[in-house]
DNA sequence: GCCTGTGAACCACTTCACAGCT
DNA sequence: AGCTGTGAAGTGGTTCACAGGC
């Protein structure tokens, strides 16, 4: 398989692919790194999705959007999927994001230890507390809302999480924007306007509530 | 539309409908919620959509699967399809949730104010943490592990919000479901096996933050 | 034998377009 | 005129099934 290693790192297509496969890559880097903590050198296409309850065709068409990633009759090697699913998402390299909102959630965000692992880290925090500002919190710095502007440009950060209220979520994001983040992980319970060029996903904690709700009062079975 | 409001309490269809439908459901149920803040008393399919970046069609299609909700050459009532939707979703009356869990996210579920309105609360809360059990949290008491199953048996919870450390979850999980739990909100990272009985949703933070990653790096303009 | 990668078939979801109601 | 509700058409995502490599 010399050839395939002498392409470019990784995501040769790149040509636009739904956010339903990228959501598998995730779920499928998850569980690889399960595999290599249990001592698996190797899976296959279809125990790597079993207890996803994904099948092994979907797998492989997954990763088939991104190169060739596999040996036939052999699977996958754990470690080299690993680092070609993070090239591909973009985390094989460290992200440092900006947190604003230093309420419950914020809090929880900055001492979160899952985010290390995967390759983020919170390298700073705003926050409009005057009690809050210049203190040092889970080892993070706490600036005000002025200062973002400058924070950000200065140690080139590129990802934001919005953990304000939200009725101050739309002019955070804008702020955040004019500080020249190119991604947004919006907590606030709103529907943010942002240019075409900013990318963002969204976590409304109780609409997930809500789609088990659903689930529960309609029994249904799949997904 | 006498006939309409002569039909079953909604969900007359309710034969398995989509997550893709349910989930824009709850989005348009957040944004009718604002419109009716901002003192509007009718709306469109294509206003609802519209910051929701849906179509009117989408909309109209989504709101169809449950039954007719709107009013040809007016459009929708905000407060009565609010309900509708509340009705569809399960929410229109309240859920009492038990958290397991009081970490960092723990304690900013029991905190969250965005669960209320929606029709959440917690209701009880377990840890394993000898110096967490008995006391009261944001008003919230705590019980250890042992006496989960009672205490859920006796409120009568069904739902529970699992903020555990990923090496615990997949216990939790199996004593709550022990426990007679009928959804299940995951935040730890580990893909749990459950019975088929048991909703699951899960939220993975980390996962977030992934996407957004991909979605930065690759410049990608639609979902 | 086992497993990947992939065209073809299949299925589901979305968009279109219009009849019918207000 | 404006808007819903809905069959029909179109699009995209998933499953099937098999050729080819280990």
């Amino acid at each position: 398989m010399a050839e395939r290693s002498q392409l470019p790192p990784a995501l040769i297509t790149s040509g636009s692919v739904s956010t339903a496969v990228t959501g598998r890559l995730s779920l499928y880097l998850r569980e690889l790194q399960h595999l290599v903590r249990d001592g698996h050198e190797t899976t296959s296409s279809k125990r790597l999705g079993q207890p996803l309850g994904i099948t092994g065709a979907q797998v492989r068409k997954d990763l088939a959007n991104f190169g060739q990633f596999g040996y036939p009759g052999v699977g996958y090697r754990c470690q080299e999927l690993i680092g070609q699913i993070k090239k591909i998402l973009g985390t094989n390299q460290p992200w440092s994001v900006a947190l604003v909102g230093i309420g419950n959630l914020g809090r929880a965000l900055l001492g979160y230890r899952g985010f290390i692992q995967q390759g983020f880290h919170i390298g700073v925090a705003f926050d409009i507390d005057r009690a809050m500002i210049g203190r040092t919190i889970e080892g993070i710095e706490v600036y005000g809302m002025p200062e973002m502007a400058s924070v950000i440009a200065r140690q080139e950060i590129k990802l934001a999480a919005l953990a304000v209220p939200a009725a101050a979520a739309q002019g955070v994001a804008d702020q955040l924007v004019d500080a020249g983040i190119h991604g947004l992980l919006n907590f606030a319970p709103v529907t943010l306007s942002l240019p075409e060029s900013i990318r963002l996903v969204e976590v409304d904690l109780a609409i997930e509530l809500e789609q088990l709700s659903f689930a529960v009062v309609n029994r249904q079975q799949k997904n």
